[in-house]
DNA sequence: GACATTTGTGGAAGCGCTTCCACATTGTTA
DNA sequence: TAACAATGTGGAAGCGCTTCCACAAATGTC
């Protein structure tokens, strides 16, 4: 394949119109499936457009027609967990699939809280981009109050944790997941279930624990064995061991990630636990690490990449105008992945 | 802080030339900072920018000039494990902070081979960006033959491995660091050293087990005890067993990452050998995970960072012109870092 | 066959900006 | 004092595109 040459001097609309006997005009409005096109016009202009090589001038398309065919991807703070993730990892990569089916950029922005997040936010407000995708989201930055302020189109990755109402958003229904991951303990046989939960400055893990305690009580056992952990295999080893010794009486185990349930599954082996049969553990995620552990964990999958996609289309029609009326929001459910830890 | 609001119907600048009393002309002077504008005009305009809260128009400005104050992070092959590794973090971290003091956007184009591939190509030969950096850069794309072709200014983040000739690249000195690890090895009394290398499709991995295979050849020891590994712990752990298994004798451990011999600890470990009396083991890396093992690691310092800035700012300089001449090759020296395993 | 409608087309305006050029004003040198 | 350069300024062109509008031709209706 011979790339295609740098355009320097590339066609202009004005050539191809020459080129295929038509007006700028016409020609125009062929390029972009316009109506009232003639056949013939549309054929010769296409043709035109070939033999040239001609692409579009995205600045001055832009500059009449004031949209900018990117979006935003804000990443609010942007730590060493946020990339280490595979959250992140599934979730670029879905909300690149969907832009490039329409041919939208992604303008990736990161920021800090500080001076860098200030700077973003003018870039958001100064209609560079069609609209803005915030992925995860914690408890102390202002975006979900401060984005629906300054108008720009926008959609939230996970459910905010202030002004959910005001903003539209995609979410795993994480409560379901943490009580149906539960409730399969109960019904293996468990009767005293810990967890290990995640970060309580992140609504993914808090909602877990939520549901963990729902089915708890459901199933009138006690949920008083709880650690949170920081969704690193590290955390889930030192969480592990805390919620053993506190509660050495323990048949189950509820953790909020799949990372933090292979440490787990450790410090079971290192205590001499057998998994399933003295201490049933069941993860979350099924986002790769689950199926390599041993034994291999049982766990909710956790639709990362199904959210990201439902996202990014629902901020695409957003800017489209379509479902502009309001906030909106999309709970997508979980799913039980049967496999030898519990 | 009350966010700037959309600016939808955004002052212009004819409306600050107006205010501020001048012609347009010397109002986009002033805005620049270009030449032979008065004191007292330069003034003015400020002025006016100030209350009217102007901003540029992007599009308009890139119609003219020809650029577009935004540059393309290109990842050739996203796989889960470009994202999870620490190396890619830290390099968004640097880029991110180097184009922002620029106020150049970062636009990040993940592209499998394939139709994204082409798309991606198309996209860079449009002028759609200033240029592009590449990172994460695999033996099999031909990245490295097919931008210089395109025209569009570029720098590589680590050597490519086939056209570095043509192709302005910035590299962490992955030979001497994997030399240097080795020989302290060798001064600290190892004389049967082997290797955990990366995986032989990335020139980091290749060249750090160049440097260790020099050490030994200097020190006249036998270079054979090689294994490869895939850069996670896991493969660490698998070919720690692997290694110890098949050469017994080993009394040093060059490991290409800190997670890969935070595995082999744990196979040292297991197999009763202690560190670093049984055996050295020193890492490749030190992003966070060196400090943080039992026991912890020496290991080489890998300035992730500090390359992924230079990248930048050399990206930026063929941007602007400035060492446009040629191919350009910067090396940054790697740093021994002492602690406890070897 | 006279009229209203639909369909296809091109001319021209204008998006907001930079920059060339011409001109006026000042300062400098012979 | 004349000739010149340096400095500051505004008018106007033009970047490449979309889209309004007017108009011609084709089609439909009674």
């Amino acid at each position: 394949m011979d790339p295609p040459r740098r355009t320097n001097g590339s066609p202009t609309l004005d050539e191809v119109a020459r080129v295929a006997g038509v007006s700028r005009a016409t020609a125009s409005r062929a390029v972009n499936g316009g109506p009232r096109v003639s056949e013939h016009a549309r054929r010769a202009v296409e043709e035109a457009v070939r033999t040239l090589g001609y692409v579009p001038n995205r600045a001055a398309r832009t500059l009449v027609t004031r949209r900018t065919d990117s979006v935003a991807v804000v990443v609010p703070e942007p730590d060493e967990r946020v990339f280490s993730d595979p959250f992140f990892a599934s979730t670029l990569r879905a909300v690149t699939r969907v832009l490039g089916e329409r041919e939208v950029q992604l303008v990736l922005l990161l920021a800090q809280p500080g001076a860098e997040e200030t700077r973003m936010l003018r870039y958001l407000s100064n209609g560079h981009v069609d609209g803005a995708l915030v992925v995860s989201h914690h408890r102390d930055d202002r975006l979900a109050e401060l984005l629906p302020q300054i108008g720009v189109p926008c959609v939230f990755g996970g459910r905010p944790w202030s002004g959910s109402e005001r903003v539209p958003y995609v979410d795993v229904d994480n409560v379901a997941g943490g009580r149906e991951a539960t409730e399969y303990l109960v019904r293996r046989g468990c009767r005293r279930i810990g967890t290990i939960a995640g970060p309580a400055d992140m609504t993914a893990a808090t909602d877990r624990l939520t549901g963990w305690a729902q089915a708890l009580h459901t199933a009138g056992l006690s949920a008083d064995a709880v650690v949170h952990g920081d969704f690193t295999e590290e955390g889930g080893r030192l969480a592990a061991s805390d919620l053993l010794e506190q509660h050495p009486d323990l048949d189950g185990l509820v953790v909020a990630s799949d990372l933090m349930a292979r440490g787990a599954l450790r410090v079971a082996a290192e205590h001499g636990r057998r998994v399933p049969d003295d201490l049933a553990v069941i993860g979350y995620d099924d986002l790769g690490v689950a199926e390599r552990t041993d034994p291999a964990l049982t766990t909710m999958k956790n639709p990362i990449g199904e959210m990201a996609e439902r996202a990014t289309r629902l901020l695409l029609d957003r800017i489209d105008g379509r479902e502009s009326g309001g906030p909106y929001r999309l709970i997508i459910p979980t799913q039980l992945v049967i496999r030898q830890s519990a």
